[in-house]
DNA sequence: CAACGTTACTACAGAGATGTAGGAATTTCC
DNA sequence: GGAAATTCCTACATCTCTGTAGTAACGTTG
């Protein structure tokens, strides 16, 4: 009994890696969120497919491949919903523009919480530890395109390089702030109703930046 | 060459188990930001220490006990630390005691950089993520227990019950992006600026809740 | 200085994960 | 219906880490 459970388990369907490599992921994705990143191993994820080893391998040359291509896949599509959210907050009043940047923001965490848990709550080991850092630093970068004007042209902030690092580390953690708590307490708060608090809150801590 | 390696390593100190476990779990502290908590194994401290495999059993039941007891020691500083700060601040100005709070906070993360490591940027294997939460959840509740009459004496926040366990989210994630800057950056910000800003910022944030 | 208790080291057995080779089942294409 | 290609499974060798038993070195005390 080394590896496949010897029970009466069917065959699995012939899809190939191709069409397996989603599914292999989709697997992944969800053991990450349930028992964190450390427990993505070639045999968690064959076993949670109803699969062996070898098909797993087949798919992705090995674990680190895996999780890179995982990380890959669900930072790509928070970015670019988080873009969308970002740009889709413009205007001349700040504080409606962040009260509709962290609403957008947190429909995007309420559409994909998984890939949300899996960037901002996941415990990347040592092997993997960098591409996770990679994603959340493209967010990072696309926060502060979009924090810096607003910084200057509505508050007139001093010393913006001085300060613009430890404004978007800020921010940056106001949204995850926002997103656990959207996530932990989901029947408490609806999206609107997080993003106008938020909105109006670090709108109004940047004013006097 | 299946433990110690056979270089030429004198004989480790006969300390024994009271005098030793400090050491080890220093070590295991210093494993740990380095590489990660999932890094921590016995194999590592022990050769971290200079000593073999066994001596590390003789001081800790098994990995999980050391682990634990190194969040525990870890903990035990830190939330001491926080909590001396935060009742360091106080007085009637809400914006002077939340800058008092923040600088002094941050006096503490100056202080042991390693400890605020550990407990806030690591990365916890599901088998001691329990330990880590609970660190991190005693923290939340001095924060709360800080936060609510400022709240309701100061700012007066209707729904205090619905918005709280939103704010201290947003209170503990202030707390560590600042902590993050801090460290980030050494040479750009000392404790006291940094804190200044984020009082101020928070304060203002908290007064429009 | 000799005997005893303490401490550290060597060596082993086992669990679990990795990555691979070769054979069996299925699907596809004549 | 039968060969060929694809896909999956079994089995193996290896590695790393865990945890433990037995042995050698040290230090302390009479």
């Amino acid at each position: 009994m080394t590896d496949a459970v010897r029970t009466g388990r069917v065959r699995a369907a012939h899809l190939g890696p191709e069409r397996r490599r989603p599914e292999v992921l989709d697997a992944a994705l969800a053991i990450a969120v349930k028992s964190g990143v450390g427990a993505v191993t070639i045999g968690a994820v064959a076993q949670h497919l109803g699969v062996t080893r070898p098909v797993v391998y087949s798919c992705f040359r090995d674990r680190v491949a895996l999780i890179e291509a995982l990380v890959e896949r669900e930072g790509e599509r928070l970015l670019a919903s988080a873009l969308a959210a970002l740009h889709s907050a413009r205007g001349d009043d700040p504080e409606a523009v962040f009260v509709r940047g962290y609403q957008a923001f947190l429909d995007v965490v309420a559409d994909w919480p998984d890939a949300w848990r899996l960037l901002f709550s996941a415990a990347p080991d040592p092997a993997v530890a960098d591409k996770f850092q990679r994603a959340r630093r493209e967010m990072a970068e696309s926060a502060t395109q979009w924090l810096r004007p607003a910084l200057t042209a509505w508050w007139g902030v001093t010393d913006l390089d001085h300060k613009l690092p430890v404004l978007v580390e800020l921010f940056m953690s106001s949204c995850e702030a926002a997103g656990r708590s959207l996530l932990d307490q989901p029947d408490d708060w609806t999206t609107q109703e997080l993003g106008e608090l938020y909105g109006r809150m670090i709108c109004r801590a940047f004013s006097v930046a």
